[in-house]
Order: structure tokens, then C-alpha cells, then sequence
DNA sequence: CTATAGACCTGACGGC
DNA sequence: TGCCGTCAGGTCTATA
């Protein structure tokens, strides 16, 4: 699944494909992945268009146009986008093709069509959004802030995109592990201990994984269509049935409507 | 405010 | 081999 580590992947990976690129052409074959607008304005609205740059906000990737528009993709569970050459065949999970002015393509491939691509006026939407959990202004004191308003388990205050954006189900699980922290704990139970650890925690696995480019459980792949290797490096995460390194057996509940990995032995 | 449930989708997987 | 039900999960929207 496209967390913050995949998706800064795909922007590293992808901004040198896009970046002072003109869209000569753009098709929509599944109309369900544009927002805000019928497939045709959008495909009017890109077409000539100038990509600045490429940024990434949480888990949207943000491509700046000259017109002063930013394309926000999100990639959702099975996206990715793929650079291919003019002849490549889109194949059968392609659910929007863009053309540059260099002949290149690159590929929406979405098997799930959770996918989502939006145009909106720069700057706008991701404002909603919480702190980079990369950026220094996340601190600990950012975080102990944070958590100590919240009553519920520490989890899906995690997940929660409007507070720290960018950390979803997977590492989620990692960073309370290397934290030693149960996914049930309340949030404001956590000590003044436990919050740091929980802040480097959540640093350290993030930054590890986009080290090895991401995760590729399920359906992420790289804008050249290989993988990441973050997931070989997972403790718990999608772990169920193996042992932990304590050789506990690492446990699966569900917290929140969402399949949760942990050892029982190592987090208190 | 919080919390939960449903909707969106389709491939993978278990049971028979 | 194949059919069927269930599950996975990020985010938005609706409802309690």
C-alpha cells in the first residue's frame, strides 16, 4: 500500500521523467479516478500544460502546473504510476494515460480504481492536512501535544491524516513496535518516555523504508515497474502466524475496522 | 466532539 | 477444477 515512503519514492523517481515536460495528451479510461471535474475538462484543462515540479504532501503526490494548478494523485491501495515509451501497451489495469511532449507516457495503473486525480488551485486541500512526520517541525513535543488531546488507542490517532499525515496501516504497526507501545494503548496514557521513543520510532521506520525505495506488498511498484524491498524488513507488519524476533507469536486484532500486527510480548 | 458503518473496487484466498 | 463468500484498506460521506 502507497504510504509516505512509497509516495516519496514515486516522486523522487518520477519528478526527473516530468519535471520542465509539456502534457501533450491525456486519456481517461475509467472516468471514476478524476474528481472535481467531467474527463474532458480535465483532459482540456492539462492539455499543453507545463509541469513545474513534483511534491509530495502525506500520501498525495502534487504536480505543480504553470497555469497555477496543482495535479494531486492519490494513490490509494493498489495505485502506481509507470513511465513507459510511446509503443508500450498501457496493459489492462491502465486507468489513465498521460503524454508528454517527449513522446514519453506514464501510466496510471490502478487494479482497484480507488485511485484519485484532481486539479485544484495550488495549494489548496492538502492545507487540511497534519505535520510531516519527516519535517523537523514534528517534534516531540508536537507529538506529546497530540496525543495527550485524544482518549482513544494511540493507533488511529497514527492513522489520522488531519494530525500527522502520511503514516498509514503498515507503518503504523512498525513504529509501535520498534516503540514497544500496544496499539490499544490510550493516547494519553503514553508516557514521557514512550512519546519519544514513539517519535523516533515513526522517523526511523519511515526514513528506513524510503531508503529501500518502499514496500511492495500488494501492488506498489516504482515508475519503472520494479519493487521496494521495505516490507522485507518489516517486523510485524503483515507478519500473521510467524514469530516475532522475541519468538513470541506475532498476533493480528483488528483495531478500528483495520487488521493490526504486534507482538504481545514486546508491546506493553 | 468522537465513533462507527457503508461505499468505493477487484484480486487473492479459504472452504467445499 | 471451480464456485462462492469473505477480506483487504485510505478516505469520504452519512449517521448515531
Amino acid at each position: 500500500m502507497p504510504e509516505l515512503p512509497e509516495v516519496e519514492t514515486i516522486k523522487r523517481e518520477l519528478s526527473p521523467h516530468l519535471t520542465g515536460r509539456r502534457i501533450a495528451g491525456t486519456t481517461v479510461l475509467w472516468p471514476g479516478t478524476v474528481r472535481g471535474a467531467s474527463p474532458s475538462q480535465f483532459i482540456d484543462s492539462l492539455h499543453g500544460r507545463k509541469i513545474e515540479s513534483v511534491g509530495r504532501r502525506g500520501k498525495y503526490l502534487v504536480i505543480c502546473l504553470d497555469d497555477g494548478h496543482d495535479l494531486l494523485v492519490h494513490l490509494k491501495m493498489t495505485g502506481s504510476l509507470i513511465v513507459g515509451g510511446p509503443s508500450d501497451e498501457p496493459g489492462k489495469y491502465a486507468r489513465v494515460i498521460f503524454t508528454l511532449d517527449n513522446g514519453a507516457t506514464v501510466f496510471f495503473r490502478d487494479p482497484r480504481k480507488f485511485g484519485k486525480m484532481q486539479l485544484v488551485a495550488r495549494g489548496e486541500v492538502t492545507s487540511q492536512l497534519g505535520i510531516e512526520p519527516l519535517s523537523d517541525d514534528f517534534t516531540v513535543e508536537q507529538l506529546k501535544e497530540l496525543l495527550a488531546k485524544r482518549k482513544t488507542s494511540v493507533k488511529p490517532v497514527l492513522l489520522d491524516q488531519n494530525l500527522i499525515a502520511g503514516i498509514g496501516n503498515m507503518y503504523a504497526d512498525e513504529s509501535l513496535f520498534e516503540a514497544g507501545i500496544h496499539p490499544l494503548r490510550p493516547a494519553d496514557s503514553l508516557s514521557e518516555t514512550e512519546v519519544a521513543r514513539l517519535h523516533d520510532a515513526i522517523r526511523s521506520v519511515l526514513q528506513r523504508a524510503i531508503e529501500s525505495k518502499g514496500a511492495s506488498i500488494a501492488n506498489y511498484f516504482r515508475p519503472d515497474g520494479s519493487a521496494g524491498w521495505a516490507h522485507q524488513t518489516f517486523k510485524v507488519a503483515h507478519r500473521r502466524g510467524e514469530r516475532c524476533q522475541c519468538h513470541s507469536n506475532i498476533e493480528r486484532i483488528v483495531v478500528r475496522g483495520r487488521g493490526t500486527y504486534f507482538c504481545p510480548a514486546c508491546q506493553k
